[in-house]
DNA sequence: CTGTTAGCGCCTTCAC
DNA sequence: GTGAAGGCGCTAACAG
């Protein structure tokens, strides 16, 4: 592979010449750049671009954290990131880590050794104080609500977006209401236990264990849930399900074995999948993409100019009623 | 960012044995290897990866060709992928193209620049030469069939998975069939095609135009599907779909609308996707997580070997007999 | 076992 | 405008 000394050779000119042709830098004779360029045809280079990283301390790489790929919530968020990074030519590197902190402090570690410039991330089982401990690495964006902390955030009210549709579920007469949730951990999740307990304490009604589903994060935990439902000595009359997904697998699987939606269990859903239009789930619209969009932005900005205007931003929901609650 | 000459100081030995120690080179003093470690704690110190990797002339990185992520298919394909990856300690980058041959090409770019050692290319637009071309600057993985060219391959036979459940349609006496697809172009597409041409033939059909709908990919296209089934004139009396999501479009919208499947029209759709399942839709499985394995285990074997058993691996499909055709 | 030394390939001041 | 030279941080002969 020919580097830039054997360009400079080809050329007649010095490695510095060449580096400044190579990019794009004003002050170099006509004369001399056309002789780089024609010593670049002619031995077939390209740049190194490792080397490149190591002189300059930058890769305009990023790095996304999440814990699954296969799952339309976190590939509509890389989708969003994506887009925007194509935009400002930086690229992806990814971190899966199925919720395995060992794997989550993995690309804490690499961002400490430079792999990346900033981290994304979408979500995680490890503490805050791991994040903190490495903000000096570099900027980190989470995906969450970080209350009081010092991070880079951008969010979904998820607390209000819960107590806006139960609040909807009891103006509507429901009282045995329960919810599916993909896991109970997480500031997220959080949020919206907090949201349950006190939306339903202010109805008047004692929120029971068994109504809340875990774990419901594909179409097939749908299926678990309303079969579990069926064999519940108090079943709940509605049900606030956490992914459009899940709740599609509810609302089919329902349809199937002959329970009524909404008559005997009203659903909503949340994101507004496209699932949830064609099947006329009522859902909670999360804006995912746009979450993906503002994370990036919120890195490339830090990045390019050490600060940010806001470090945490909130994006918007919006309750979509449709037949199913 | 103390660097491993500070170490060397800090421990009172050499480079080298720094190096060694962290590197786990065993004929190293235990007592050196000791004060290694402290050094490595006192200054806080992390290895540069950017300077490994030049010094190495290698990344452990590889890259992943494909033009959307949010879509089951493609992000089934990186899961698995992805589970191989993280097994053998590889890293992933990102190099989503919706298609546009000037990011594919950006992307074989990246490659000759060694950004990673090797690449992965989930579907693409750009011709083969492209990749031919790139060949000797890494192992290049193709998600197709590749026929006599020499590349490193996995793929699943169209031709023979459509074979099947076109005849399987035709014995069932259906004679005005079409199908859906998301492009045109690409060798998987045209194979399908081909398919599609003979068996219609060989049942003494001719194929029409208009039952081939294009551009279907997502749920939402399946809805676009059925709507312009009705309005048309001849209508086909089956339907074979490229993709699940497309077929459960089709199906919900079909009884949405009063069409009765399979009665009116059977369809059969493609991958298995779990709302095949759920909705009863007969389906063509497709190993998508197994190929995305396949096709990294391919690359890391070329990549410490330097060969491989076979360049093309192909992966089995199974027609899954439903309700809706 | 250990240290010296020469790269890996590019960028970037500094002086002319 | 241009070139010389030092540096980015680490690895890997080679010599001892």
């Amino acid at each position: 592979m020919a580097n830039i000394r054997d360009l400079a050779k080809e050329a007649g000119v010095s490695v510095a010449t060449v580096s400044r042709v190579l990019n794009g830098y004003p002050y170099v004779s006509e004369e001399k750049r056309k002789a780089v360029w024609e010593a670049v045809e002619k031995l077939n280079y390209s740049k190194n671009i490792q080397a490149v990283h190591l002189a300059k301390g930058r890769t305009t790489i990023v790095g996304v954290m999440l814990p699954y790929i296969h799952h339309p919530y976190f590939s509509a968020v890389i989708e969003g990131i994506s887009k925007e990074a194509l935009r400002y030519g930086y690229q992806l590197l990814l971190f899966q880590t199925n919720y395995d902190v060992e794997r989550e402090l993995e690309a804490l570690e690499r961002l400490r050794m430079r792999q990346m410039d900033g981290l994304i991330v979408c979500s995680h089982e490890v503490d805050w104080e791991a994040f903190a401990a490495y903000q000096e690495e570099g900027p980190i964006v989470l995906c969450e609500q970080v209350g009081e902390q010092d991070f880079l955030a951008v969010y979904i009210d998820h607390y209000q977006a819960f107590v806006q549709a139960l609040r909807y579920l009891v103006k509507k007469g429901h009282r045995r209401i329960g919810y599916c949730i993909g896991r109970m951990t997480g500031p997220n999740s959080q949020a919206r236990a907090a949201a349950y307990q006190d939306v339903l304490r202010e109805a008047g009604v004692i929120p029971r264990r068994q109504w809340i589903f875990e774990g419901c994060l594909f179409l097939e935990d749908g299926k678990r849930v309303i079969e579990q439902w069926v064999a519940m000595e108090e079943r709940p009359s509605a049900l606030l399900v956490t992914s459009d997904q899940v709740a599609a697998g509810i609302v089919l699987q329902a349809g199937r074995i002959g329970v009524r939606i909404p008559e005997e269990l009203a659903i909503i859903g949340f994101d507004n999948d496209p699932l949830a239009e064609l099947l006329g789930i009522t859902t909670v619209a999360l804006p995912h993409f746009a979450l993906g969009e503002k994370a990036f932005r919120l890195i490339h900005h830090w990045l390019e100019t050490g600060n940010v205007h806001r470090k945490q931003v909130e994006l918007p929901t919006q309750l979509i009623i449709r037949t199913t609650g």
